[in-house]
DNA sequence: GCCAACGTTGGC
DNA sequence: GCCAACGTTGGC
């Protein structure tokens, strides 16, 4: 089992999306290094949820992996904003999971707590101008998230 | 294969 | 809204 991070915008859709809809296709990831990720995980890895571009940003809460190499269907839909009309059926570009809600942290754990905490190194998302959407992140370094929220 | 132009992400 | 970072595109 593994853990990653994954990012949305709350105004796009967030945690209380996800707790509501109890799962989602994680769709919209154009991105060849985070669509990678995302065809490497498996079932039962858990994913911190990520707010971005909000105030503050932080790690909100956790998720699983509950579908793994699922096809982003977005990619044919010529009306969606991911529309990529390179991709075809046959070959389709773009992979993702499912996810399912697991829980809300009682409090966010800011970028800035994230950044006095963890080194760019160990933790990708303090990265500076860090703009990729799904990272792993190191079990050390998770079990040491989670210790935070709890905290 | 280089690299300038361009578009997007995302913190602030 | 600004703008730094940086991935992608396309001319050559």
């Amino acid at each position: 089992m593994k853990y990653w991070l994954m990012k949305s915008e709350p105004d796009v859709y967030g945690i209380d999306d996800l707790k509501r809809d109890r799962e989602t296709i994680w769709d919209g990831v154009r991105n060849y290094q985070a669509r990678n990720f995302l065809r490497s995980m498996e079932v039962g890895d858990r994913a911190f949820f990520y707010h971005s571009n909000t105030t503050p940003p932080g790690i909100v809460g956790l998720m699983t992996v509950s579908q793994p190499e699922v096809i982003d269907p977005t990619q044919f839909d010529a009306k969606s904003k991911y529309y990529d009309p390179k991709s075809t059926e046959a070959a389709p570009r773009w992979q993702t999971v499912k996810v399912e809600y697991a829980e809300t942290f009682p409090a966010i754990i800011s970028l800035e707590t994230l950044r006095q905490q963890f080194s760019p190194d160990d933790l990708w998302v303090v990265r500076n101008g860090n703009r990729l959407s799904v990272m792993p992140v190191p079990d050390a370094i998770a079990q040491k998230i989670i210790e935070l929220a709890k905290s």
